[in-house]
DNA sequence: AAAAATCAATTAAACGTTTGTTTAATTCAA
DNA sequence: TTGAATTAAACAAACGTTTAATTGATTTTT
């Protein structure tokens, strides 16, 4: 913390824990300036409000997944299924590294600002672009079945957001101990997951698996 | 609103409504008060305090599913996948009409108060092992994968949440006109979310889709 | 049956905090 | 000496809750 750039991302990062644990409303600006060791003028003095500062807080943390996605759409050298495979390990990291910015985005994205909830609503538009194209080249090249994409998406981003919720819950239901190690949670959570998306989007997408001639065992299903 | 009961059930189908649109601590209970008709004082007078009030809430919604699901279960008349299909039937239902009180219980599982939180977490293993159930049936059956059970409870329920927490992004991925009448906004997402559901779920849960012989198309992954 | 007593329901007003924001003074480096 | 960075203090507004007074219907007493 050197530089002024630095203090204000530190504040950022302060916030974004903040808001993730009380919600916007929750966290006053008071508890942010305390947990992040600057005086409470200074956060309307960097970022003009408390919503503008979560305004900024969107922004810094939306723009880094675009370029990775992006290569791994042009990257020939991957098959269709193993783009699959590397965007779930891929989406269930980044979800699950940043957790507290995606409880706020969840959360934010029927947020009262119309501003923030247009931000919140624009992150999420790219990153169904971005899966719907691979999935799409999936289609055409006669892979993958001819799917519900935006739908499939909200299964991948919505089974990961449902275990990212409440680390209680995941303990309980996963058998882990509540009391486990957040970084072992993390991982085993991640693990489990990602292993969980894959079969289950293999069985979805698998142009081998549309519904073929009837057999005793799905007959008039 | 003739009984002093249905007082009671009016203010707290308004802090529903209030809690979903502006979160617990975004609305005050001035707000509720005010919508509902009543007195300010009357809140702290039949709930006790305004966290009281979200208890007393999640116990008025939370009771009235787990009757269902247990005949469900029960009934011997049904197939297995036919059970599956009424599952997802019923929660999709149930979810998109309690669109607002599934708003509150997805984001105060990760609440402050710990009774809340615990609360919340109790009504989401009801439902866990309901669902459980059902799909561990399937499997003693040899009908059903041995897929893992809890992520897909996280699939099903993820996938719903993920589509019932902002309309605006629904709208646009969806195509619907983002003006669209509420009750029809409602139908369309419910017919599309039990379709992509259940053709998901008999991809994932069909014991023929399991990882069989390798062909030329899947082969290596 | 009329009057009195009782108690829950309801109200307006006020309580003390906490909220987000601003001010005006001060520090500090350029 | 200039101007940005930082501070403590104060601001009005909104918050959840409590109080004390009043209403209104039901029950008890006469």
């Amino acid at each position: 913390m050197s530089d002024k750039s630095d203090k204000r991302e530190h504040i950022l990062s302060v916030a974004e824990e903040l808001f993730a644990e009380k919600g916007f409303d929750g966290a006053s600006v008071r508890d942010i300036a305390q947990r992040a060791g600057v005086n409470l003028a200074m956060i309307s003095y960097y970022f003009g409000s408390k919503e503008k500062l979560l305004e900024s807080l969107l922004e810094w943390r939306a723009g880094y997944a675009y370029g990775i996605l992006d290569e791994l759409n042009k990257d020939e050298s991957l098959s269709q299924w193993d783009k699959v495979d590397r965007l779930v390990d891929f989406y269930v990291d980044r979800i699950i590294n940043n957790m507290k910015f995606h409880a706020i985005m969840w959360q934010e994205s029927s947020a009262r600002s119309e501003e923030i909830k247009n931000r919140s609503i624009g992150i999420k538009l790219r990153n169904l672009e971005q899966i719907t194209k691979i999935i799409a080249d999936g289609q055409q090249k006669k892979l993958f079945r001819q799917v519900d994409i935006p739908m499939t998406v909200g299964t991948i981003m919505g089974t990961i957001s449902y275990y990212t919720q409440s680390k209680t819950y995941s303990c309980v239901t996963l058998s882990l101990g509540e009391d486990i190690n957040d970084e072992q949670y993390r991982q085993r959570l991640a693990t489990r997951l990602k292993a969980h998306l894959k079969r289950l989007l293999r069985a979805h997408l698998d142009i081998k698996n549309d519904s073929g001639p009837m057999t005793e065992d799905n007959k008039g299903h």
